[in-house]
RNA sequence: CGCGGGAUAGAGCAGUCUGGUAGCUCGUCGGGCUCAUAACCCGAAGGCCAAUGGUUCAAAUCCAUUUCCCGCUACCA
């Protein structure tokens, strides 16, 4: 369907986060899972996009702006401000920032809407049935209790509604979309996600309503003015737009020929449905592919509570990260996390955890490495290759199949097992190190020794680093540039040739008369001291 | 019969799909080392893997039943 093939590109989307009130935690933690995916796919030397934005239509943002005395588009504006100033704090390198405000994406929901209007998949009809305000959903008949209670709202009656909204033909793709599912196992992650869509379908899909009465802040469907899109059918389009180059004209085709189709929507749990059944059936009916992966992770809790403003627990993340800086919490939210589980915060927790795995088994040995280096070897980088190591090396055995772990991990976004990996080669080097006791080696005037031991696990902290950059970018560099090396994992244009990732993805990559730097500890032990509190 | 997640050492978790000596991190206790960010290494204590029944030569893992916990009432990923 998409002509002119443009290079090959790997797309992640997060999702548009709606603006109804400045970024929490949960939106972060999806776009720093997207953020380290796309510097995996840079750093192997493959073109990657990475897209987030903003949904900024519908009815709440409507009323939330005007109970700040602001018109709705300026408190988008604002909204957006604090979200593009998160991103930055928590060193995300997204590409394109999509607002369903913007006017070029107008002209894509237009154009798509046409496609399915033209498919005879929109229909106007009553929309008559039992509306959950809480929800903000139609229920079925067998969702609802006997006496019309909402089975999640059961302190509100559901309310009969009956007006007049344009409705789309989902139920026509139920057969599609099951064929889909079959076909495409990996199509929705993890497992357990999949099954509940699974289940979900099978009890039959009914077709929805995707425009609303009433409501001023959306886009007026051309063919009937006084409706307004549905603020979903509106969002899951930013994708597209967002495919356009930031100069290019606004044009379905256009935006289709620039890495349609996506290969990941990252999403939290709560959007599968949209993302996994409602999107594929509206790409089906406009005969468009459907995106290769859909993934939707677990939620945080902090201290193993729900985080709510009502119970006033909430984890901002700009205190967050101002107190402990972007690779802190990058790492701790990916490592300390199964991804695609519920995941916990707890601050003592992840005062530790960075401590035990940053400062100390990684960053400590460095420190130690360099401090050897620096008493025994007068500084100079050791002069051995990958060759002089037998294979049984406990080092170059860990090491040399490090690399492809990992890439298995990333590619199966298992951040928490691709963490772990890494941290064993650290951990085993401390280990060698003590087995091998420089120091004792140096009393016994044995140089040639010394040199060998240290450049393993010189060797093995640069991989280490290297393969964590996806991850905490700015340690790495810190470390590399104590190796002697000058790029910067943050630049990606100096790395992002493949040859060098086949070279650095590889033990015994070091090369000699490395031009080392003074040690000077890379990550300093955080200390637990006052609680970050509510915002 | 609402939906979903969970119950494994003091705490937090992996392992369950693909049955076969119960593992990781932190914490505790003891020892070692001295290159280092009070770091690092070694060892130990600590688990009837929620319960019951079943399948099997063998069950944390498979099947059945049960108990308990947590979300789903919006800031919401």
């Amino acid at each position: 369907m998409t002509n002119n093939p443009a290079p090959q590109k790997f797309v992640v989307t997060t999702p548009l986060y709606y603006v109804n009130d400045v970024p929490h935690i949960g939106s972060a933690y999806t776009t720093l899972a997207a953020d380290a995916l796309i510097r995996w796919q840079r750093l192997q030397g493959n073109s990657a996009l990475l897209i987030t934005g903003t949904d900024e239509h519908g009815q709440k943002i409507e009323r939330t702006a005007i109970s700040k005395d602001l018109a709705p588009q300026e408190h988008c504006d604002q909204i957006v401000v604090s979200f593009k100033s998160l991103w930055e704090q928590l060193n995300i390198q997204y590409d394109r920032f999509s607002r369903t405000t913007a006017s070029e994406h107008k002209v894509i929901v237009d154009q798509f809407f046409e496609r399915v209007w033209e498919k005879g998949d929109i229909y106007l009809d009553q929309q008559q049935g039992w509306y959950c305000v809480a929800c903000e959903e139609f229920k079925e008949e067998r969702e609802l209790t006997e006496d019309k209670h909402c089975q999640i709202h059961t302190n509100k009656k559901a309310e009969w509604r009956d007006e007049e909204n344009y409705f789309f033909r989902l139920s026509k793709y139920q057969k599609q979309l099951e064929a889909i599912y079959a076909d495409n196992p990996e199509f929705i992650q993890p497992v357990a996600r999949r099954n509940e869509v699974l289940n979900f379908v099978a009890q039959g899909l009914q077709d929805f309503s995707i425009s609303r009465v009433n409501l001023d802040w959306g886009f007026p469907i051309s063919q009937d003015p006084k409706h307004t899109i549905y603020v979903w059918f509106d969002a899951l389009l930013g994708y597209l737009t967002a495919l356009l180059e930031p100069d290019q004209e606004a044009n379905l085709e256009l935006a289709l020929s620039q890495g349609w189709p996506i290969d990941l929507h990252l999403i939290g749990k709560d959007i599968l449905r949209f993302h996994a059944v409602y999107w594929p059936a509206m790409l089906l009916s406009a005969e468009l592919p459907i995106p290769k992966r859909v993934f939707g992770h677990g939620f945080l809790t902090k201290d193993g509570l729900k985080m709510g403003k009502s119970l006033g627990n909430t984890l901002n993340p700009f205190e967050l990260l101002d107190k402990y800086g972007s690779d802190a919490v990058r790492y701790y939210f990916l490592r300390a996390i199964e991804f695609g589980k519920d995941g916990d915060f707890n601050e003592s927790r992840f005062v530790d955890l960075l401590n035990a795995d940053l400062a100390k088994n990684l960053g400590n040995l460095l420190n130690r490495t360099l401090g050897m280096l620096n008493k025994y070897c007068q500084g100079n980088g050791p002069q051995l290759k990958q060759e002089d190591y037998p294979d049984h090396d406990s080092l170059k055995t860990i090491g040399s199949n490090l690399g492809s772990q990992v890439a298995i991990a990333y590619q199966d976004l298992q951040f928490k097992q691709a963490c772990e990996a890494i941290l064993e080669l650290a951990n085993a080097s401390n280990k060698y190190i003590d087995d091998h006791a420089p120091w004792v080696l140096f009393k016994e005037g044995k140089q040639e020794e010394i040199e060998h031991v240290l450049y393993a696990v010189l060797e093995s902290i640069r991989l280490a680093a290297y393969l964590l950059s996806p991850i905490v970018p700015n340690l790495s560099n810190a470390i590399y540039q104590q190796l002697g090396f000058s790029c910067n994992f943050n630049e990606l244009t100096q790395l992002s040739a493949a040859p060098v990732f086949a070279q650095h993805s590889r033990w015994g990559h070091l090369p000699a008369n490395l031009n080392l730097n003074k040690a000077r500890p890379v990550f300093t032990q955080l200390e637990l001291s006052s609680v970050v509190s509510d915002s």
